[in-house]
DNA sequence: TGTCTTTTAGAAACCGATTGAAGCCTCGAA
DNA sequence: TTCGAGGCTTCAATCGGTTTCTAAAAGACA
């Protein structure tokens, strides 16, 4: 491999004046050999070595995200805006699936470490778990000493400069629209119970409730886990029910999907018979049958404002505590309807 | 940042010797210094540079991966294989967005480059241009050189591993298909004319037809570029044809579901009216309604394999000719039927 | 001509590891 | 007593850059 030592021995100056015409020094260099150098470097196809570079200056130009998993279009969308603006900034991204394990998290943030990326960003919600969170505020540490940045889009417990959606609003208002609609028995599909976006949510969903002063039933909160065979489940799960609801919420698309899908195959009619309505909007949830109403997330917006907060903090432009709260908004489409008779669902 | 100085300092003994105890080398260290270092790490909370290791030791267990878009699904399911598999062998995945845009490739390597990668793996079909195949030969003799891996996950101009499946083979059957269904008036839409796999995959239609002697209908070959958007352009293209066909092979998923949707609000029954099948079978083919005819291609094992072949190439376990063929599988759902008359579309 | 700035060049320290070679004990054999 | 062999340790070179500090050359001015 060439080294910068090559291109200043062909052009026959020094290291440092190699290395201050090719790292764009402000140091200043005659013309002559600034021209000397690059035709060196040129000659030579002299790629510079980011790695020692890194060494010296002590920042890598590279960031970690922690996601769940690539193939969830949520956390796919995210990863996109995050490398977009990345990029422009001259940075690249090491992308981490996790699965939501704490292990994993804390394994992959202890490797990120050793490589010493510039920050991390955490992509969705936060775990709730003790253990965790002890593990998880040490390696911050050391992050933190080492002015590495931590941005999280959702709400973490450890410190970290947040990019939020207000997760209770969003749920609220949809819950509030399916009600408007003359929906009084909803049944809603949940998140996993450790996710902090799961506990935001739920909330959401009894506040929104309490507050039309309508009764909750604890049938009608059905446990899921943000998976597409979770929606299924649960289709199945309000086909049994006694009393059915006459609209199902679920705490996000993809179960919103699989539940339209299940509730459709035992023979329902979307939204005639039930309506069906999600949250995120994820790519998906126009395309199916009927399209899918849902209160749309700036997913990739989540990620390209977390990249940019990430820099800023790493300039001291921002600080570890501050919060960016992002818009969400309705979008009606086809999955929702009056309800057919009115509190059909509530009286048998 | 405690580094290992600061160990051997601690444990009262010298570098060479916390090295070898902290890298785990083969070199003996008596059992009490060893504790001493190990207790002496533990501490100080020593996290080892793995950017000093790279620059010693020459690999950075980094590799990037080239995609089109992660939102796009057949990437994000080849990448969540690349990296699990990468995990487990102690890799970190840098994932890089290029839109297909060669300019954006180009500089994507020439950085990856720089960081020193072991490695990079090639998404997704070869962009045929001329320009970008001579700088890609330039810069892919320069990792050549520094022994890092080049594999690529489909048909590429230049060399490297190659990870493939039988593309031509994957629309001869789905052809083979739609032809024993009864149809003989069969649309297509292609993918972009600059891809490998959109050339192949066109060469695989042109080739079945030609097979069961059906003769090829210019205005039944539909352009299209792999997006949602080019499916719905192309049922309206379909709608406003005087000969109809009887049946839609679109190139991908994508654009299958796209075509679906678009020829359903344009008042076609599917499949009753007219059959609809994709290629690759991401994730939402199941989803919509009706759920798509098509190939399941084995997108997550193209990943894994991808990664696997990669740090066999390496260990010198592979040749850079190697070639491996994964299989694919016809998944009949329920958007394709017989034509409901035979000929139909055929015979005005 | 001598002195004082101003430019520009280069020598060398440093970032944090790995590793080949050399050195030091200790023990057993001659 | 001397020598050789093994087992551990350590020294010091190395990877490829950046940057501080010193110094030389050139120009300005009296």
């Amino acid at each position: 491999m060439v080294s910068i030592i090559d291109v200043a021995r062909l052009a026959n100056v020094s290291i440092a004046t190699a290395s201050r015409v090719l790292s764009g020094s402000s140091h200043p260099v005659s013309d002559e050999r600034r021209a000397r150098v690059l035709e060196a470097a040129r000659t030579l196809n002299y790629s510079p070595s980011a790695l020692a570079k890194a060494m010296v200056t002590g920042d890598t130009n590279i960031v970690g995200v922690i996601i769940g998993d690539a193939t969830d279009p949520y956390f796919a969308t995210i990863i996109r805006g995050v490398e977009d603006f990345a990029r422009t900034q001259g940075y690249l991204v090491i992308v981490c699936n996790s699965d939501r394990v704490p292990a994993m998290e804390l394994r992959y943030l202890n490797t990120l470490n050793d490589y010493r990326v510039d920050g991390v960003i955490f992509a969705g919600g936060g775990l709730i778990d003790e253990d965790y969170l002890r593990a998880m505020e040490q390696i911050l540490e050391i992050f933190r000493e080492r002015k590495a940045a931590c941005v999280s889009l959702g709400k973490h417990l450890f410190p970290s400069v947040s990019v939020l959606v207000d997760n209770v609003q969003v749920i609220q208002e949809a819950v509030d629209y399916l009600i408007g609609l003359g929906h009084s028995s909803i049944a809603y599909i949940s998140g996993p119970g450790l996710l902090t976006t799961a506990e935001l949510r739920l909330n959401g969903y009894k506040m929104a409730l309490k507050r039309h002063a309508i009764e909750q039933n604890p049938e009608l909160i059905l446990k899921g886990d943000f998976t597409y065979e979770a929606g299924l489940r649960a289709a199945r799960v309000i086909d049994a029910l006694a009393k059915k609801p006459t609209a199902v919420l679920a705490s996000n698309d993809l179960m919103a999907i699989g539940c339209l899908v299940g509730l459709k195959e035992l023979g329902y009619k979307i939204p005639e018979d039930i309506s069906v309505m999600g949250i995120d909007d994820i790519a998906i949830a126009q395309f199916v049958d009927p399209p899918l109403t849902t209160v749309s997330l700036p997913l990739y917006e989540l990620g390209k404002v977390g990249m940019e907060s990430l820099i800023k903090l790493r300039y001291g432009e921002m600080k570890i505590s501050d919060t960016l709260l992002l818009p969400h908004q309705l979008v009606v489409r086809k999955s929702t309807a009056q309800p057919r008779t009115k509190n059909q669902g509530i009286e048998p």
